[in-house]
DNA sequence: AGGCGAGCTTGATCTGCAGCAAATTCAACT
DNA sequence: AGTTGAATTTGCTGCAGATCAAGCTCGCCT
């Protein structure tokens, strides 16, 4: 096959978490497993996450087991960080994970009276919000093709690989995030294929590269 | 028919615009015709709004017109208060609405230096955030009769007139908040009647008394 | 009073995606 | 090398909700 993969891993982060509060903080690192729960929902919050590689998934669940996946956290992106005093959403690892931590309080303390901090806070907080406006017109309006042409561009511009990336995530978990099923997501990527838009191989076909992205994103409409 | 309407129109606000900032920021009031526009998608943002009366709505759209409304406004909320410069989406006044507006400017800057008022902002954000996320859930994997039902229960509380609420919008705007269409919504009413949920009359079908909420909440699972 | 139009409901039909099932691939075992 | 199981693809069928089309109600106009 004519893929090559680029042999760098990590994406330009946009910041260190103890930046955030000026350096000062303490943190440690930390390693999930495949699949395992960072924190659940309604748990209090005590800590802050960033990525440093691997992937988390946050999500909601229906009681009868319905899933709906707000956001996936790659290297870089930093995440738990909630107002409240409880989680409102499940955090899991999706693939072996490495996380920088902090606890909530203490980025909090060093953050307010350090110039710029709370807009940092704050930033962190309307970029979670954006994300979800866009996600809701997304899950709303979209046709089956346009989420996941649109999801395909998204990943494309975070994993930021030049040629090719590697989505840690399972079709199944595209679907919850698209709000499909995953034999549609899955019909999806191969019709994409057939018209010549992307091409993709590797153990569980999870090896991607976007060959049209002009018309990927003529898509989005 | 044995509907009745209190007679109250304001339901109990969660604090004057000012008292974000501690009163010294001078607010003027303002009014929107049925279906014009506050500020549109792009715009700079220059004011900060809370409604007195009426109702607004915010949305985004695709370019061939596909809609979704993120949120209704009710009295007594506050929007426009995004962290960027310009609007991430469009709002329009629903019926003729009365607002209390400030430059976003002043009330930032007698935010800031006020004790909890910076506080107060981030938990204005915060609680858009997690609007959107259970929306998100609603949006990618609920049916047409429970997206309805947690739409009357989200109406139901946030008007809280004891025994009777009057929608002030269309079935449209349902069905666009829902990501239905306006016949699904309708349908939807139709059958909950029929169930004994609830019940409906009026010019145009906007009155509406809850007969039931805990099937309705059942519905939410 | 009569006509008009906006908003809503209801019925009939259509369709995009869900749901189910079978076949394939590949990694990780024994 | 053979077996097992997880992930994916692909085909077939079914259905929830979209689309199309009347028909109704009520406020508003002349």
């Amino acid at each position: 096959m004519l893929l090559r993969t680029n042999t760098s891993s990590s994406r330009p982060v946009d910041g260190h978490l103890a930046a955030l509060a000026g350096e000062n903080v303490f943190c440690s690192e930390f390693r999930y497993r495949r699949g395992t729960e960072v924190f659940g929902e309604g748990e209090e919050t005590e800590y802050v996450y960033q990525i440093i590689s691997g992937a988390v998934r946050t999500y909601k669940l229906l009681s009868d087991g319905r899933r709906q996946i707000n956001s996936f956290h790659l290297p870089g992106d930093m995440f738990g960080l909630e107002n409240g005093v409880t989680h409102r959403f499940t955090a899991e690892a999706i693939v072996e994970t490495r996380v920088r931590i902090t606890r909530r309080r203490s980025l909090l303390d060093a953050t307010r009276d350090r110039e710029g901090g709370v807009a940092k806070v704050i930033g962190l907080v309307t970029q979670s919000l954006q994300h979800a406006e866009n996600h809701m017109l997304l899950l709303g309006r979209k046709t089956a093709l346009e989420r996941v042409a649109a999801f395909l561009l998204e990943m494309d511009e975070r994993l930021s690989q030049p040629y090719v990336m590697i989505l840690p995530m399972s079709r199944r978990d595209i679907a919850d995030y698209l709000g499909l099923t995953l034999e549609t997501v899955s019909r999806a990527f191969s019709s994409l294929r057939d018209e010549k838009m992307l091409q993709f191989d590797g153990p569980t076909q999870r090896r991607i590269a976007l060959t049209d992205r002009g018309r990927l994103g003529d898509l989005n409409a």
